[in-house]
Order: C-alpha cells, then structure tokens, then sequence
DNA sequence: CTGAAAGCGCTAACAG
DNA sequence: CTGTTAGCGCTTTCAG
C-alpha cells in the first residue's frame, strides 16, 4: 500500500507537507505541490481513507435504514439517496431491517460505532425511544416518510393525506358518490394520513362516510384481493360503484379479484390506487394512482441529512412534499369531469 | 465518546488491557475480565470501528456493485446478500452504477481507498481490465450473474442455458412447433445463454431454427410490446403459437401488446418469460416463466466473498445455480404434456 | 497474567 | 512556506 509517507520519502519532504499538497493548503507552494502530485499519480496513490475518518473523526458515509428493499418503492428511496450522496463523495451503507426490532436496534448502533455520520431512517413508530436518544446525543438524523412528534427531529414526508383526497375528489367528479376505501394497517402512519384524506374528500363533498364501505387491508396483494369478497358481501344494489385502495398492490389485487368475479374495471366499478409504482402503468387496466414523489423524497432527505453532518442546518426541518394524481384506465377516466369549484380545498 | 482509555482509567489498568479483555483474549483473568465487561457496559461503550479497521487492516464492510435497484431483480439479490454479510458482522456498502463507466470505475476505486474489504460486482463486461487488475492485487472480488474468461475470478451464475430450454421444452410439450423468441440485448451475456437455451431446446426437438420468428429485445417492456407487431408482420398462417421471452418484462409487453390486437393469451399464442419476477404472479394472465434463484445468489456471492476475505477460500470457485420452471396460466399449462424422452438432456 | 510502547495512515497544531 | 510532533482509538509486539 502506497502511504504518504512513501511519497514524502520519494520527493524528499516531510509527510505532512505530502498532506498539506495533497489537499490544496494554500500555504504550499505551487512548486512542491506539482512534484507531489506528480509523484503521487506516479506511485498510484490512493488516501486510506479510514485512517482520514480516524484522524478528522468523520468517516464520510451515511446510512440507510429501510425495512426492505426487493419493493420497488424502497428501491426508489435507495437510488434517490444514491444519486445525492455520490455526488457528495459519501458512501452509502445499506441497513435492511425486515421490519424488524432487533434489525432495526441493531442498525442504529452503527452510528455509535462510528461507521457512519448520518443515517436516514425508515422504521417503525416505536422506535422512537431509540432515536430520540440517538439525536439527543447530537447524531444527524433524517426520518424519511414519518416523523416522531415534538421530537424536532428532521424529517422528509409526503402529504399523504391531501393526496388521497384529491383521488376521491377525482372519483366523485366523475359521478362516483358511493366509494369504498380500501385502507392500509391501522398502525401504519401514511394508512392513517389516506383515510383522513378519503373522509375529507367526502366530507367536502358532503357524502357521508359509510363504515360499511371501508375494509381494512395490510398493503399486501393477497389483503386487496379478500377486501373486494368483504365489500361485495352486501347486496348488489348497496355496492360501491368505486373503489379508493391506499396503495397499488391492494389496487391489483382488488382488480385481479374483481375480473374473477366477472365485474369489469373500470366500467362497473372503477379503481385508484396510491404510490405508482410500476407495474401500474402496464396492469391490465392501467392503474389510475397517486404518485408519491419517492425519488425526490430520498434526495431531499439525503440533501438535508448531508448538510446537518456538514454543520449546515441548525433549527429542526420538516420537508413535506406534495403528490401528483396519475389518471389512467382503472378509474374511467373518459368520464372525468372539472372538478367542482364550491369548496374550499383542504 | 467513551474510549477503552475510559474504561482502563475506571478500572486501573493499562488501556492494552481492556482491549485484551474486550476481545477475549485467554491470558486475562477471568476477575479483571468481568471487571472490565462491567466497567464498559455502565459506561455503555462502543467499539470505534474506523479505529479498529486501521489497527486492523479491515474494515468489516463489503461492497455490492449493482447497475440499478428500483428493479426488484436487483433489489432482490442486495437482499440476499444483505441477510448473509448482516449475519457475519459485515457492513453493506452500495455502489449504483446505472450502467455508467464512470459509476463502476469509481466504484471500484473505493476498494483502493480501504472502504470495503472486497466486493460482490454486477458491471459491464468492458470493465474486465480494470477488474483483473485488481484481481492481480489480491483484492478479493466475486462476479455475480457474470462471469470474466480465463480471469480466475470467483463468480456465482445461473444456468440461464439451460432455464430457457426448460422453457421452451415446455412449451413443445404443449404441442407448440411454431415458437417464436423475443431475446435480449446481444451484449447481455445471459441473453446470449437463453438465445442457446432456446436453439437447444429445438435441435433437440428436430424443429428447424427459423430467422423470422426471433426478434432481438433489450430487455424492456417496451421492447417486447414492439416485438410482437414484428413478429405479427407476417401472414396470419405464419403466426407463433407459442412466444418465449428472454426475460418477464419483455413477456408482459408482449402481452399487453397481444391484448391490444385482440389475440387471447394463452388460447391464440402462448407466452413463457424469464426471470419469475414479482408482478409475474399477478399479471393478467398469471405468467409462466422460469424462475431464477435469485436471493440465493446473492446470498451464494455474500458467502464466498466473505470466506475469500477470511482467506478460507484459496482456489478460484465458479457457482452455477440451477433455475425452476414455473407453469401459470400464460403459456396455457393445462395442455402441457409429459416431455418426451426421446432424446437425452442438454 | 499485565503493562509499556510502538504503530496503523492521516490530520493538525505548533514552531520556525 | 515547511518540518516536527502529537494525536485519532485500537491492536499488538515485547517485556516482565
């Protein structure tokens, strides 16, 4: 391994003039720092960087705490970080907990070992024991998709609710006044965020909310699937006409479980979904969805993350970012009318 | 930040100690040892890692070279190999290229800069130069889906040969003579391995291989919606009844593309992809396809890199995983006979 | 069984 | 402008 030391010998100066050269100290003169460039790009030298983390107490990686990462939708999240933390020359460590609590433990002990600057979390709500220590400890801290109340903790989120909202809305001009929601889990902040989004589209539309309309689901295929046998149980004159499913994959699976029954999408019974990810575009309908900016929101959450480590962000941030409704076939587009001007948005 | 010096002080010992102590080295008695453990857990010390690596000359991270990861495929092998390096201790570094020479290069450079121990790689072929060079250094590398002739570098594959003329088999089985190919890109090694799969699978079969019923893909969906208007340019009497797919995405925009022009998949042309990625098992039909072992090869590449760095592994080791077959509904699986047994086995 | 001391490769005062 | 000298936190001889 070529050492600065190796160069200092080569070039006959001392090794800290080689570091001072090596990284553009004004004070070196143009003459010793040519000829220790020079020898450097001879010998093929390369800084270790573990001994720079050692000695300037920085090791310049973040780390990315997701549940997962064989979903799409976390994949996005991961090459959206990538892109910013490249660019920046960290090195991103992956942390994939499975949802799990020692997993998830086990990553924000990294940052104690001091093999990362920063780490950008996705993990579950009762974690927030952990982090908010971590943080207390002065440890930059990004949540990605969640926040912890009242802990000033920095966090990046999509306005979930206002998203949904504008789904339904987009139903109701297109005639629909009977809308069921499929929702996510109950535990789950953004299932919460889309079910207040679903009854304020309603509300503001004055259509009453119907529990009966509204069965809850678990994110999963399978779980959108069985929603649809719930909702159908009641008799064909009380069923919805449209269905709202907090997030794509319960959107297909409501579908797929629809076209077995014989009921046609979008024309007896429409259907959104939430996220866009990407089979959406190519589902038998295409799926009519509200497209979360994920890139972006990893971007914006390493970005924010990057300039905390870097000192350059003090008072706490929140970064909320907005949604975009993608119309496609599922929901019956055609019929789509201007939406009604009489309310006020939410 | 508590430091083993704390610890010493606390206890009354020299730091070297506590280090001994801390990694159960047998000379230290067992009263100073609990002494130690003791100190260092009230004072809830870590370990420095970045401090350990220099002493050490390792760093207890790996580094996972990947073109891309909002692509389940991938997202599926960053999993695998997570679940193996999370177990042995290791750190998961990644390095997303998008196919970029500059990406993959610079990913390479890391390993010179000490980030990483060694490094599991997906990059282009054009980058055998740089990564035999490092080879010759003694950096432990595995290729992963890939492989380097002649180099001696550790690799885990699938038998993609072998997959496709599975397939297509199958597909003859089902009475089908008339079966087209929609391939990927020549450049890709694996789509090279099917293309041979598929000529396999009919030489074996006494079906002669025409031109016309192979239209080359990259790999896209859109590729494969286009492919089918090639493949339908000809007289309807000359039509595929049956069409394999180098890969799933290219699968579903082949059917899409049948379903637009009125042709029922799998009544009118049948459709076997490649790869069994996730949407595969809920398209509308479901798709048949041959399933690559995918966790497991990189589960397979995260173990053998990590025996290299632990030295357990001394000569070069090539790992060929064998692929599976699975019949859904897109390849009309209810008329698939018994495969003939005529002839011997590729 | 334990302490003293050197050193991993680099940065950063402090001198001059 | 450059050299000397301490470390960063940990491991690892070498003594004893």
């Amino acid at each position: 391994m070529v050492t600065i030391k190796d160069i200092a010998r080569a070039v006959g100066v001392a090794h800290s003039t080689v570091s001072r050269a090596l990284n553009g100290d004004p004070r070196i003169s143009k003459a010793t720092r040519e000829k220790v460039l020079q020898a450097a790009r001879e010998l093929n030298y390369r800084p270790n960087l573990p001994a720079r983390a050692l000695a300037r107490g920085r090791v310049l990686s973040i780390g990315l705490v997701v549940p997962d990462v064989s979903e799409p939708f976390y994949g996005r999240i991961v090459a959206g970080v990538d892109r910013v933390t490249f660019d920046a020359g960290f090195n991103l460590v992956l942390y994939i907990t499975h949802a799990d609590r020692q997993r998830e433990l086990a990553a924000l002990e990294q940052i104690r070992h001091g093999r990362v600057d920063g780490m950008i979390l996705m993990i579950r709500k009762a974690r927030a024991q952990a982090v908010a220590e971590l943080k207390e400890q002065g440890v930059p801290l990004v949540l990605l998709l969640q926040k912890i109340r009242g802990s000033g903790i920095d966090s990046v989120r999509v306005d979930n609710s206002s998203g949904a909202a504008e789904a339904v809305r987009h139903l109701i001009d297109g005639g629909h006044r009977r809308i069921a929601l499929i929702s996510g889990p109950s535990h789950a902040p953004d299932a919460r965020e889309r079910i207040k989004g679903y009854r304020a589209a309603l509300d503001q539309a004055g259509i009453p909310y119907r529990e009966e309309l509204v069965v809850r689901g678990d994110f999963s295929f399978a779980s959108g699937f069985r929603a649809v046998d719930a909702l159908l149980r009641a008799p064909a004159s009380q069923w919805p006409t449209a269905i709202f499913a907090a997030n794509d994959h319960m959107a297909m699976g409501a579908i797929k479980r629809l076209a077995e029954r014989g009921i046609a999408v979008p024309r007896d019974i429409a259907v959104v979904g939430f996220d866009d990810i990407a089979p959406a575009a190519y589902f038998q309908p295409s799926l009519t969805t509200v497209r979360q900016p994920i890139d972006e929101s990893g971007r914006k959450a390493a970005e924010l993350l990057i300039a905390r480590i870097q000192g350059a962000v003090q008072e706490p941030r929140e970064i909320v970012l907005k949604t975009e409704l993608v119309v496609r076939e599922s929901c019956g587009a055609g019929q789509a009318r201007e939406r009604p001007r009489a309310c006020a948005g939410s």
